[in-house]
DNA sequence: CATCTCCGTCGAAGCGCTTCGACTCACCCT
DNA sequence: AGGGTGAGTCGAAGCGCTTCGACGGAGATG
């Protein structure tokens, strides 16, 4: 193993003009880093992670907490978890990968420890049992997700609530009059997650200024509950002709049970749903959606987040605007 | 910031003493574990991760390069991936992330800088040009997947040919006789993906033996490229009546497709899938398939590199075998 | 009873790096 | 000519922990 002391010696300087040179904290002629990074490429040197973080103080790693659960859409928060390493790299950072599972007890070992000089946590909660640990540190931290009291914490979020308004405004205009919500799973609103909350109640509220009527049902997984909730939805509301979907996963079931159950799409009943552009466009019908910005999300707050550690003031609360893509799901609603 | 010499100082012990009560590594007598623990709890002592580190030369982190391709099947990688944080959790390790965006050049940054103390490989190719890099090393390595010269790493994966082999097999004991195998997107084995390959070696191989008939396509996404695909097979073998599906993303727009083409599954045509049993069981037909036992996997790769650090011997290449479970979509070949 | 052994504890020496203060030149200003 | 300035470099002091060797004392051994 190569060490600072032996890249100074064979480039003939002390060992902290090496590490100047390396850090560019001070001043260093041209010939001397010229010369040193010679030695450092001849002696295939790589600074101690450990080292460094013991005498600088920073260990150069983001935690990044997933939840775990296998009720969330995986490929979102897959694409989250890719865009913040990748951003996280392009910073210098690395990404330390913690599991949901672990609780608040993975906050306090972390920042215990000085393992990571941040923490971006996902699947947030509205009153989320990790962020009393995270105001106590000073270590920074972004949610991806927006709590009920952001306070102490950066937050970026979609503005879900706007989505949810976004969603029934179009069929609104299309002229529908009854719309149904497929929702997540129960127990995604029973732990009060933030987005699946925020969603439903932007959407309702929407609907009650433009005299919509809306009846929301939440989703398990599988066929044959998409047939049983959809029946039951007909059974108590024949009218309705509108769909929002929040649920990435529920999409194919929906459409294929609709097409059981002879109704076409968009002639009869219209869909929006909430969900990455991939998954839209990939639907057995293009999907008129308002897309889950997990890439931008996952790269919002890397940024924000090395913002602060570089001590740059930043905003507290960002929120993404909603964008709704007309695609062949949805469309008039029918005469009667 | 608590440390240890402050912990020692407040039980009235040395620091050494501390650390081996810590460490478990010297014995100590209950009495001093006991004062010592308490000093602990009352001031809330960390250890330091970076001093730990650079003291004892061991970080407790694991590597893991999770590919952050879209054309594979997301869910399974995360479900290895969370598997191998909750395993590597349970040993008292953490996981660090790293995207296979960066290549080669992660391996030998991780390795060189002494970030983590092991490395697990996922999307492995048949001849990977981070093998080199891995043999170069004295850091133990686990591969989850089979590249064609495993030496100087350890594997852990599915026996994909064996895979191969056992759909091609249920599909002749039922008595079909012409099969197609709808594959990965192109690109995938274009760069000679382990798994990939395999199991379509596997797959040939036995289908020869069997005398049965093999076609095989390719399948990009989406539900026209799927409509596509299958009416080029029915054109080119019009008497194809069995299907294999190694793409879990294409499952869904194949019974669909096989739908609208008026084919019933299974009277008509059999489908056999290699997906996880989650995936097999929630589509629209309940899939006869072989299991991929990602959880097995990820715990498995860990299990190993903890034997290997903890310097015991372990096994070189763990293939697990595959196993087929029937349900509802496969059945006797039409009598023609 | 002298000697050996083992247990429990301590002190000190690093691990490889960053960073602060200090030093040496050269150069510029008055 | 004297002093000030800034660029470039060095030495040394730590960062918080692990670990090795040493040591005193208790109990076992012959």
């Amino acid at each position: 193993m190569v060490t600072l002391a032996e890249v100074a010696q064979h480039a003939g300087v002390s060992a902290s003009t090496v590490s100047y040179v390396l850090s560019g904290k001070r001043s260093i002629s041209a010939e001397t880093r010229e010369r040193v990074g010679r030695s450092i490429r001849a002696l295939g040197y790589h600074p101690n992670a450990g080292a460094r973080a013991l005498a600088s103080n920073r260990s150069n790693i983001i935690a990044l907490m997933i939840p775990l659960r296998t009720d969330m859409y995986v490929p979102v928060m897959m694409e989250i978890a890719t865009a913040v390493a990748t951003t996280a790299r392009t910073h210098g950072y690395d990404i330390l990968l913690l599991t949901g599972e672990e609780g608040p007890d993975a906050v306090r070992r972390v920042t215990g420890s000085g393992l990571a000089d941040a923490m971006i946590l996902m699947d947030v909660e509205l009153d989320d049992d990790r962020l009393p640990l995270l105001r106590a540190t000073e270590q920074p931290a972004v949610l991806i997700g927006l709590p009920t009291d952001p306070a102490g914490a950066t937050c970026v979020d979609l503005d879900w609530s706007a989505t949810g308004a976004l969603c029934v405004e179009h069929l609104a205009e299309l002229g529908h009059r009854e719309v149904a919500v497929i929702g997540e799973a129960p127990a995604v609103y029973e732990r009060h997650t933030g987005f699946a909350v925020r969603t439903l109640d932007g959407l309702r509220s929407r609907a009650r200024e433009l005299g919509l009527k809306v009846l929301h049902r939440p989703w398990e997984g599988g066929y044959d509950a998409m047939a049983a909730t959809l029946s039951r939805i007909f059974d108590e509301r024949p009218r309705t002709t509108g769909f929002v979907v929040q649920n990435e996963s529920a999409v194919e079931p929906l459409l294929a049970v609709l097409r059981r159950l002879g109704r076409a799409v968009p002639e009869d009943v219209s869909v929006v749903a909430v969900c990455p552009d991939q998954v839209a466009v990939q639907a057995s019908v293009r999907l008129t959606s308002v897309a889950v910005p997990a890439q931008e999300m996952g790269r919002h707050a890397v940024d924000l987040l090395v913002g602060r550690l570089d001590g740059r003031e930043t905003d507290d609360v960002v929120l993404i605007a909603p964008e709704l893509t007309v695609r062949a799901s949805s469309g008039p609603a029918p005469s009667r």
